[in-house]
DNA sequence: ATGGTGGTTCAACCA
């Protein structure tokens, strides 16, 4: 089984680079990040007829995840479980998990949080919080997992070209790593890192300053896997192709290969 | 210190 996971910086906008990559990918399941339009919106058809079914957790402007897997996925979760009966539910879409070959499969979105010292990292670290918990859930359960998406999260120096001028951005931030590391730490395995344990690969390049021409990027597109997906790990790859092309997103796919 | 790019929606916000 093969699950990729893809910010596409719009769906209606990357139309043709999704769908094209797509023909010549063809993974089981294809998770995807900043849609930026409603449910209504979402270009389905094309992916259905090229067999893909398509579980959308979109909203207007912004954000916005889905899921597109060629076989049946079921049980579908449109947001992360609230901590307690009075948080508050995310306005933002940025969460849906389905079962799909009896592996629960997630397409996440985690805030950008910048600037730092702002209710919006504030909001980051909230959600990393929901996350934690509710990864925790999962592992308590032995429920297998694999959690794809944009986590927004730099895990360390060899993830990024400039580790310290990116040392108070949210994505870096200590605060940022401490949450994250606390989330792995509870028994996930993050796939390339374990595979790939000394590369220096990105998944992201900023539209801006040639970032792309200069390989300036950043790694912050991850899979997190419960231990017995870990079990059945076989491969994990960036595929940097798709952000040379014409109209690209600034994020190129992940591919995550399950025995 | 600023601006550099791109998407959504239409002046401003987000990344």
């Amino acid at each position: 089984m093969r699950i990729a996971t893809w910010n596409v910086n719009s769906v209606r906008a990357r139309l043709v680079n999704i769908t094209s990559w797509l023909e010549a990918a063809h993974p089981d399941v294809l998770l995807l990040q900043e849609i930026k339009g409603e449910a209504s919106a979402f270009p389905r058809f094309e992916f259905e007829a090229m067999g893909y079914q398509c579980h959308v957790v979109g909203q207007k402007s912004y954000n916005g995840v889905a899921l597109l897997s060629l076989h049946p996925a079921t049980d579908v979760l449109t947001a992360l479980p609230l901590l307690s009966p009075d948080d508050p539910a995310d306005a933002q879409a940025r969460y849906i998990e389905a079962t799909v070959m009896s592996v629960r499969i997630a397409s996440l979105y985690l805030p950008n949080g910048n600037p730092v010292g702002t209710e919006k990292y504030d909001y980051k670290l909230a959600w990393m919080a929901r996350l934690k918990a509710h990864c925790a859930a999962l592992l308590a359960s032995e429920t297998p997992f694999v959690l794809g998406g944009d986590f927004n999260v730099i895990p360390e120096e060899l993830d990024v070209y400039d580790p310290k001028g990116w040392e108070g951005d949210a994505l870096f931030q200590p605060r940022t790593r401490a949450a994250y590391r606390a989330i792995v730490n509870l028994g996930i395995t993050e796939a390339f890192r374990t595979l790939h344990p000394t590369t220096q690969a990105y998944s992201f390049w900023d539209y801006q300053a040639g970032a792309w021409q200069r390989d300036l990027g950043l790694r912050i597109d991850h899979f997190f896997l419960s231990p017995e997906m870990t079990d059945r790990l076989i491969a994990c790859d960036i595929d940097r192709e798709p952000r040379g092309k014409e109209k690209a997103s600034d994020h190129t796919p992940v591919v995550l290969t399950i025995k």
